[in-house]
DNA sequence: CTCTTCAAGTTATAGCATATTACATTATCG
DNA sequence: CGATAATGTAATATGCTATAACTTGAAGAG
């Protein structure tokens, strides 16, 4: 990446951060109208600039998306962070979890462009993009307070991870019916935690020895 | 719905069956490319009709989405159904979500166009869209062989639609990496159903009295 | 059998979005 | 200070959605 100025000389001809304002903009329509919501001639025309002036910072509407969706992986890791940094009685997994439910469905749009989209999925293995999304599981297996390594705790986050974003979705797409409607999501999203959780401390006692006596659960 | 006439009066003015002809080459379409790349004058010049003639079908493209998710959902079905249907060595809920798995993967875009679009969560309470896909949770709840009814059953058929749906959604998205990548995905989903099974046998147990000596899990 | 009518096609066209080309302006740096 | 690259504009081609107005043929009533 070159460094790009930040500066914002008005009343000029150059707009001085076309770029940067473009992803934010993008950010703030995908979240209301999910990713097929983004018109490049929307949002240069929201952005004051002519219609073809993105095409100079991004080569197409997908570049764009790219842009967009890495910058997104980057404010949720942060959300992350954040949320397995600060002290609290609850385990590091549940307030992750419990932020990833909040991301989820607040800014749905962005966690469909995030995990549900065409672009991540043609991601390549070590682009900017997929390291972002790399960094979203290292998280994850960072709040699992458990003493277990390796595949398993892979293992283990990859459950959770998978069982969050279904919850998301299924939520999202009004799935959640019957008796189901009349339970709240974070319930929801507990169960997850505690399901993981005990899967785990009990994968974590065969693998010590079956007839281990110690407790290895946290 | 009025019933359309399945005739099919070739080098004829009239295509006879256009309706259904559109909803199949448009499921055609989302299956390769996703739902993006469903293009109303794409599939009109692909069936050799005019390109607005699709229009006097379906009101506009959402409507013709609407309707190829509706279908989905109705094949999907019918492949778990099948599948939960067949004598077999193993569970009920192991080979649903094997299925589940071979459909989420093999024809990923119309996955993506049935549990994360625009379309089902805009899809209203009653309408033919929503039905089909609560039947879909009828099946997941019929292939639980366990003795847990009510709200209970239906938590536990929740878990494994999500973990499900999230796996194959991470699988598809390309974020099952490290470790994770040498685990074939019919693993990491039987993993899911143990796990599913492991908890719903506890909290049956727990339901029926904490002190009980008799063993629910199946 | 013919006439009427309507569903389901057609052509023509408006409007909008993507993307490219050629040109204009300003920032930067030797 | 002047050359050049970066970043903007105007003009335009192409493709898709959607509508309007017209045409065809199937099907029922008399």
């Amino acid at each position: 990446m070159p460094p790009r100025p930040a500066r914002k000389p008005l009343n000029t001809y150059h707009h001085g951060d076309l770029r940067d304002a473009l992803v934010q903009a993008a950010l703030g329509e995908v979240e209301l109208g999910g990713p097929e919501a983004i018109s490049i001639s929307a949002l240069a025309k929201k952005l004051g600039v002519s219609q073809p002036a993105p095409y100079k910072h991004f080569a197409d509407r997908e570049s764009l998306l790219t842009a967009v969706t890495a910058e997104a992986f980057r404010q949720f890791n942060a959300i992350l962070r954040d949320s397995i940094g600060k002290p609290s009685k609850r385990s590091k997994l549940s307030r992750l979890a419990q932020a990833t439910l909040d991301f989820g469905l607040r800014r749905n749009g962005i966690y469909r462009l995030m995990f549900a989209s065409r672009i991540m999925a043609c991601a390549p293995k070590g682009s900017e993009l997929h390291v972002a999304a790399m960094e979203t599981f290292e998280l994850l297996l960072e709040s699992l307070e458990a003493p277990a390594v390796g595949l398993l705790r892979q293992r283990s986050a990859l459950q959770i991870w998978a069982a969050l974003l279904g919850v998301v979705m299924l939520a999202e797409q009004g799935l959640l019916t019957g008796q189901l409607a009349n339970v709240s999501r974070e319930e929801l999203v507990e169960d997850i935690v505690e399901q993981t959780k005990l899967a785990l401390s009990i994968a974590i006692k065969a693998a010590n020895g079956p007839v281990s006596r110690k407790s290895t659960s946290g």
